[in-house]
DNA sequence: AAGGTAAGCAAGCGTTTACTTGCTTATGAG
DNA sequence: CTCATAAGCAAGTAAACGCTTGCTTACCTT
């Protein structure tokens, strides 16, 4: 109905795109179905962006900015790098369980699998990721907090890994409840693996 | 050309379709496509299967038999049932590595995500998989290469995700190569994690 | 108040996709 | 050999989807 700047509808939009890929899988995720969403026509949604790809490319920026500002926010004074890892899991874990973003594991995967050929980018954002956690593990080995023969890369992955199973599975509705016992338990597991 | 029963063009048809999957993506899955790849026409693919469905519900089957042999098979006697993990995981890896599958998971959720349905399937499929799983971390505190206090939810879930998540960045092609190592070094640390 | 800019709509275009239909022809059992 | 069965093909259908077009109308600047 009323008008508005493209800037804010861009904002809209890829709330509704991410909205619609949570809550209802990446087949749904039309510009039809956009549109409806923010209570725009189909052609009203090409005003605002060139094509679906470069919605999507927004909400991978948008997702990807998120993600670093709960890696960093996580750290808190006094950690060391071994707790900053089970912060930023309990945070990531956190976010799959309130539903609130289905974690931005699942959304990159929809994304990339798509066909929409955003694969590249979806890559670029995991290994981003992991460099952050393989930093995060060299300096626990530094600070005495991680055993000195961890490989970073491997200790990066799987704690990867951890958070794409959960969601992966919460995301098919596998879990029902029975979550705030599965982190800690994970947490024991890897935390043994790595911990000096 | 040549006429062939159907239980034998079933079989190419999964075939196919897998091969299809692996190596161009699920959006690239149509009946079109699997039939050209069978060398037959669209309509020919019908007297054979009554809908696409049915053909990623016995695909998905096929992808099961094959997972649950793989995981009976990698026992060996003497294994502990810590050893036995050991195994199961360099089984899956090395399947991830051969490119021969691009392993269970990818598929599994290439096909949970794509469309209309079977998320359910895929849930029960990784249910299984998980409950196998357990059961050998169970065991494996029983026989006492495993600690006691190790949740087997938990165990479960971190070793199935350390399959996906490498599972998953060599699909995005994230990897070149390093793989050996990090096989060896993941191990390494969910060992540790769970070891007594 | 005037006028230009840009947000919005309704309709449609071209393509793709899963699936159907009507017919032909190869094959194997009796 | 006969003939019913079923494998196969060519063509078509209806729906969905990304995107475009032609026009209208709300808003901001001056």
């Amino acid at each position: 109905m009323a008008r508005q700047s493209t800037s804010e509808r861009q904002h809209q939009i890829i709330e509704a795109t991410q909205s619609l890929i949570t809550s209802k899988g990446m087949e749904f995720v039309t510009i039809d179905a956009i549109a409806e969403k923010v209570g725009l026509t189909e052609g009203a949604i090409y005003k605002h962006f060139r094509s679906k790809r470069a919605i999507l490319t927004l909400l991978i920026d948008s997702i990807e900015q998120n993600l670093m500002e709960t890696l960093v926010n996580s750290k808190q004074v006094g950690d060391s790098s071994l707790d900053h890892l089970g912060r930023i899991l309990v945070a990531h874990l956190n976010d799959v369980e309130d539903r609130r973003a289905v974690s931005f594991i699942i959304i990159s995967e929809a994304i990339a699998f798509d066909g929409i050929f955003m694969s590249d980018r979806v890559s670029l954002m995991l290994n981003n990721y992991l460099d952050f956690i393989k930093n995060v593990v060299d300096e626990g080995i530094k600070d005495g907090s991680i055993r000195p023969d961890v490989d970073m890369g491997a200790a990066a992955n799987t704690f990867l890994g951890m958070i794409q199973i959960v969601a992966t599975l919460w995301s098919l509705d596998a879990y029902a409840e029975s979550f705030k016992g599965l982190r800690t338990n994970m947490w024991n597991i890897y935390r043994k693996g790595v911990s000096s």
